[in-house]
RNA sequence: GGCAAGGUAGCUCAGUUGGUGAGAGCGCACGGCUCAUACCCGUGAGGUCGAGAGUUCGAAUCUCUCCCUUGCUACCA
């Protein structure tokens, strides 16, 4: 594999993140320091929406500028991906001069090639929904079901995007593509929805909206976010609709997985697929939906007031590391399906996979191997590897997970993994051969042990890289080995560590600790 | 209303095309070990496999009906 590019959606920034725009940074992180691990070239985009009549109202209420509030709350995203370690290589803002620009010649082009085109209607608008409702979504007193306000009756003319005429190919797309929409089960609701569609507006009088990119030539309109927003998984690698794409954008483009949630998988796999075609630009491999993290089984919401933001979980516990929360959300759901937060679960689960079993596991071996031998592999230690084979076999079944984003299937063998050598220790009994004067054996087993820690620490590395440089640390393993070349054999004899380098890789959560949140 | 996915041990879920006594992880209980982060290893719990009926020598696994959950979508109003 020579490069993976992948995305995440870019997030409204009304709004400070939650723990669900940090689920999908979270999975999006995962999977992109996975393939990097696979793939020569890696780039992981992530960034916020700025524009739109939400906006352009909460700034004003606040008496500030919108582009002062924007700035404001992409920050807090932009500080929350960092206490998450999320290694995203570029975080555009749809506010970014550059993405304007190329919005607008993008836009243009559209226009010219007549996929866009002008047209005057009526129709019922909702300024909380900024957008036209048909009659059809009102309620019973004519109400907008979201907002629970009249829509006023509006006549606008505005610029159309000829959807339409990308239908037939779309369908045959997603049909002769069977994962181009993961998981398969989404397809078919796509499919179902394309039956229904009709042309999409995208720009807005503004009057109406005037927190936008302007129309080139048309003072009276504002590019509306299908075209703004969507675009920025190509205007932030430097695409150029006349031709003088930058060299990013040739090696990455197409994207090999853009990660979204189930609410906007319509936009992706439907117009971004259609504005992709417009363009004559290829499409990305995947369009990866994922599911939503509820809250105690109870769906987040301002309004229930659940709301959790993902830094509040690492200050309740006193986590100096993201490690164990990154942990938790990229396991907590199976591939596209939601999953469920609770501190309960959170606990427990991070405490038996990351300390009970995986950091304790390295931790008695390193000790023993300072008792007994000082610390030193000895060169009568190396051989064959019986657990090798299982080792071997394991990140072959990761990176098959990965290949169809299976992150919480994935996370379940490295586990496995951990548990298998857990038995081999104790089936083993290392302190048993010390006593019994079966040195070289005992060296061995420890030595076994050892290796597959190696293979282990890369492995749980995307999803705990913090944790894994700590056991890389102690086992002085490289943690940049590529998937490939690992192997039960990459310890050679001599000196590995001494007694006071021995170090807890994850301290357990005590429920002491979890009371001091209250 | 239509389409789709589900309802399996306290919890989260696996269970290929129907067939040895229904599984895993976590939690719990008991036992073992003592190298380790009070860890790890082993054993166990007896869950009418949503309800009912049917097909079959035999169904959690097929058919029908019903109940409930979730998603997509429509219509009436």
């Amino acid at each position: 594999m020579e490069k993976f590019y992948t995305t995440t959606a870019i997030d409204y920034v009304n709004g400070a993140p939650h723990i669900g725009h940090a689920y999908e940074k979270i999975l999006t992180d995962v999977i992109y320091r996975h393939f990097t691990q696979r793939a020569e070239d890696t780039y992981f985009l992530t960034g916020t929406d700025e524009h739109g009549i939400k906006i352009q109202k909460t700034a004003a209420e606040k008496d500030i500028s919108p582009k002062e509030f924007c700035d404001m709350n992409a920050q807090k995203f932009k500080d929350a991906w960092k206490a998450l370690d999320i290694d995203y290589s570029q975080f555009i803002r749809t506010t970014d001069e550059q993405h304007a620009e190329i919005v607008q010649k993008i836009f243009k082009k559209l226009v010219e090639k007549g996929d866009i085109y002008k047209h005057a209607y009526t129709g019922l608008y909702c300024s909380g929904c900024e957008a036209f409702l048909s009659e059809k979504d009102l309620t019973e007193d004519g109400l907008c079901p979201d907002h629970m306000k009249k829509p006023e009756v509006v006549q606008e003319e505005n610029y159309f995007f000829k959807l339409t005429k990308y239908k037939d190919a779309i369908i045959k797309h997603i049909k002769t593509n069977p994962d181009f929409i993961v998981p398969s089960f989404r397809a078919n609701e796509v499919l179902n929805q394309l039956e229904n569609i009709e042309d999409i507006s995208v720009s807005r009088v503004k009057s109406n909206v005037n927190w936008g990119i302007p129309v080139l030539g048309d003072e009276e309109q504002v590019i509306y976010v299908w075209i703004d927003a969507l675009s920025n998984y190509i205007t932030a690698l430097g695409y150029d609709p006349d031709g003088n794409s930058s060299e990013k954008f040739k090696k990455y483009w197409p994207a090999n997985v853009q990660v979204i949630g189930k609410d906007i998988l319509k936009f992706h796999s439907i117009y971004w697929i259609a504005i992709l075609m417009a363009l004559e630009l290829p499409l990305p491999e995947h369009i990866l939906a994922h599911g939503w993290i509820t809250i105690d089984q109870t769906k987040m919401s301002k309004s229930l007031g659940n709301v959790i933001s993902p830094t509040a979980v690492l200050e309740a516990f006193n986590l100096d590391i993201p490690d164990p929360f990154r942990y938790y959300m990229a396991s907590a759901a199976p591939c596209g399906k939601d999953g469920n937060y609770s501190d309960e679960d959170f606990k427990e689960k991070v405490n038996a996979h990351l300390a009970n079993s995986m950091g304790n596991l390295l931790n008695r071996t390193l000790s023993m191997l300072v008792k007994y031998f000082d610390g030193e592999i000895k060169p009568e230690f190396l051989g064959k590897n019986e657990l090798e084979e299982k080792a071997l076999e394991t990140v072959k079944a990761i990176r098959h997970h990965f290949d169809y984003f299976e992150v919480q299937e994935a996370a379940q063998k490295i586990i496995e993994l951990v548990d298998i050598t857990n038995k081999y220790v104790t089936d083993n009994a290392p302190w048993t051969l010390a006593k019994e004067g079966k040195m070289d054996k005992c060296g061995e087993v420890l030595t076994n042990v050892l290796q597959v820690m190696t293979v282990i620490s890369s492995l749980i590395y995307p999803y705990c890289p913090n944790i894994a440089s700590r056991m890389a640390e102690q086992l002085g393993y490289d943690l940049k080995t590529k998937l490939d070349d690992i192997s039960c054999n990459s310890l050679r004899a001599g000196m590995l560590i001494k007694k006071e380098d021995i170090k807890p890789v994850f301290l357990r959560m005590d429920s002491e600790l979890a009371d001091k949140k209250k």
